[in-house]
RNA sequence: GCGCCUAUAGCUCAAUUGGAUAGAGCAUCUGACUUCGGAUCAGAGGGUUGGGGGUUCGAGUCCCUCUAGGCGCACCA
């Protein structure tokens, strides 16, 4: 963990017979910090030593003696309390992040090991709405910190580009399309008809079976067929571009799941090789009933694939292509059992990475109450919130500090970074129920609260006009909000690995409120540059350090840090 | 019907994975240094952690049960 840590541990095991390892995993940082720095809950020991646990603190903490990183050992309650040195504090933490800078928290646990983020995978012909912002800003902000721990990182977005649906969307367009229509705005157009389409639907039935013979023909290779599903394609990954060069997102590939079209035959024949398959209900299966879950779909009676064959088929072409450590599907929680089907397909085909696929699941954005649904049309764009987000950002830097230069790239960078917070901050398994106020909310728990703290951590470098350099007397770093801060900065190595084995960016968040609370409650109650050279020098380089860490976390999350705003 | 998820302050969420007195933001009310950025800060009110049982030194967290909501369960993805 730390240093301090180690020395505590070694001042317990020299004293009790018990695992080091045992002891550093009971090792924690009391609630409130007038109770100490770090604490050891005597629990775990009463069982051992047949003492009570409040004995027992007391007794240990009488025969501690204090050492040069731990100053005062002593029991409240059942708890042995630690105090370290803040000097040696200050100095161990400040100076690693002076000298390491953004790449404070950088580790090499990944060790170039090769980790797949499968994310955001919109389908094509369907506008980009609200409900596709959750996948594309966890998986953009997981290969931010996976890539920081060493690994090697590949983003793959997944195209919904392929399936019954475009036999639906081929139809309708043949019955209802127009040219000039789909030419002038291409999403909203396809989409119109595929909600049209549905309402027809309901009315006639026949519809439903003349849309997934369009769907075979395109399978089949038909040549109309093909070509309108290009042209739709091809229109609908332009929009979604713009989007991602909006949010700053990138992939390494973008294989959608029409790339597998043409494994899906040897991906059948080696499931049947391998006696897994089964015929039921004339649709080609894998039986699951022993594991508690239905049949896996194959091969539907009319022979065309479905969506399961091809994550087989992508799932074993990842693996072969890339040998992944892990690989991620970041997808709403709505397709749990898909995904355990298709683990334990995997599984039976007797590949041991399948254990090593994870389904990184995340709940619903409703909207006032209700389900979002392409098909019922009721739907926000993603492209819309980010404009308006963009858009009130423009409207307070103009209240504000319209005396600022680049304001358009800083309205941006924080109007987005407004939305993709508010995203990210609810832990991935809830339910999030959009609400325009607190989307677009630029006070309290928000990315320009953290993005102001920022700037104005900038501001005061810039009024230092010296650099920050290292030599700092640390024993003028005293004040109990100094320390805090201090040990927040401490811990953010700690966070960046809990919000990577945990696959989730809102402990990061939460780290960053908390820095800037912290710091913002210092600033008002401490002046910072003063006429006292050592104090304002020490005080400057936590300045520093903050600042950085600030940036290094808002980098995490795809947040953009601005220096003035 | 079966399976999974959720329920914490008026609202939106935390709580370092079982630890010390359950904390923030929003909203409401009251305030803030005639020098560092007021997109900030301080204070106030606000809780039987959905109900009930259990496990143990200790439960918002684990188990059982009930209630409410959501999602999924064969040819959509």
């Amino acid at each position: 963990m730390n240093i301090f840590v180690d020395d505590i541990i070694k001042m317990i095991s020299a004293m009790v017979d018990i695992p080091e390892q045992e002891i550093r995993d009971s090792v924690e940082v009391p609630p409130d910090e007038k109770l100490g720095d770090y604490a050891f809950p005597c629990f775990v020991l009463s069982k051992k030593l047949k003492k009570a646990p409040n004995q027992i603190a007391t007794d240990l903490a009488s025969r501690f003696k204090p050492t040069e990183l731990i100053q005062e050992i002593y029991s409240i309650g059942p708890y042995l309390n630690f105090k370290v040195s803040k000097t040696r504090l200050a100095e161990s933490v400040l100076s690693l992040i002076f000298e390491q800078g953004e790449n404070y928290g950088s580790d090499n646990t990944g060790n170039d090991k090769t980790i797949l983020i499968d994310f955001s995978s919109p389908n094509i012909a369907k506008p980009f709405g609200i409900g596709h912002l959750r996948t594309t800003v966890i998986g953009n902000s997981l290969y931010h910190i996976f890539t920081k721990l060493g690994f090697k990182t590949v983003r793959i977005n997944h195209l919904g580009d392929w399936g019954t649906q475009f036999g639906k969307v081929i139809l309708a367009y043949k019955m209802w399309g127009d040219e000039n229509e789909l030419i002038k705005d291409p999403i909203a157009t396809l989409y119109d008809l595929y909600v049209r389409f549905h309402r027809e639907e309901e009315k006639d039935p026949k519809l439903e079976e003349e849309a997934r013979l369009w769907f075979k023909k395109l399978e089949d290779g038909d040549r109309e067929a093909k070509a309108l599903w290009e042209k739709f394609r091809s229109y609908s990954l332009e929009e979604f571009n713009r989007v991602y060069r909006i949010l700053g997102i990138e992939f390494d590939a973008i294989a959608g799941e029409s790339f597998y079209n043409d494994q899906m035959e040897p991906t059948i024949q080696e499931i049947k090789g391998k006696g897994l398959a089964e015929i039921s209900q004339d649709a080609l299966v894998v039986n699951l009933e022993r594991f508690g879950m239905p049949p896996c779909l194959l091969r539907k009676k009319d022979e065309a694939t479905l969506y399961a064959t091809r994550d087989i088929a992508a799932a074993i072409y990842r693996y072969n292509t890339y040998h992944f450590y892990k690989s991620l599907y970041v997808v709403g929680t709505a397709q749990k059992l898909h995904f355990q089907q298709l683990f334990k397909v995997l599984e039976l085909m007797g590949y041991q990475w399948a254990y090593d696929c994870v389904h990184v699941d995340f709940g619903w954005i409703k909207f006032k109450q209700e389900m979002m649904s392409t098909r019922k049309g009721n739907i926000i764009l993603l492209e819309d919130v980010l404009n308006k987000s963009i858009e009130l950002s423009r409207r307070i830097i103009e209240e504000k500090n319209p005396e600022l230069e680049n304001k358009e790239e800083v309205a941006k960078e924080v109007g987005i970074g407004a939305v993709i917070f508010a995203d990210l901050s609810t832990r991935r398994n809830k339910d999030i129920d959009f609400d325009w106020d607190q989307a677009l909310s630029f006070d309290g728990e928000s990315a320009p609260y953290v993005q102001y703290t920022h700037a104005r951590l900038c501001s005061l470098m810039r009024k230092y006009e010296k650099p920050i350099g290292k030599e700092v007397d640390y024993r003028v770093i005293s004040t109990d909000e100094e320390i805090t801060l201090i040990k927040l900065l401490e811990s953010f190595p700690r966070m960046i690995k809990f919000a990577a084995e945990n696959y989730e960016p809102s402990y990061i968040c939460t780290f960053l409120i908390d820095l800037c609370a912290n710091f913002n409650r210092f600033y008002q109650q401490h002046r910072i540059i003063t006429e006292e050279a050592g104090l304002t020098d020490a005080r400057m380089f936590l300045v520093k350090a903050i600042q950085s860490t600030l940036k290094n976390g808002l980098s995490l999350l795809g947040i953009e840090a601005p220096e003035r705003m």
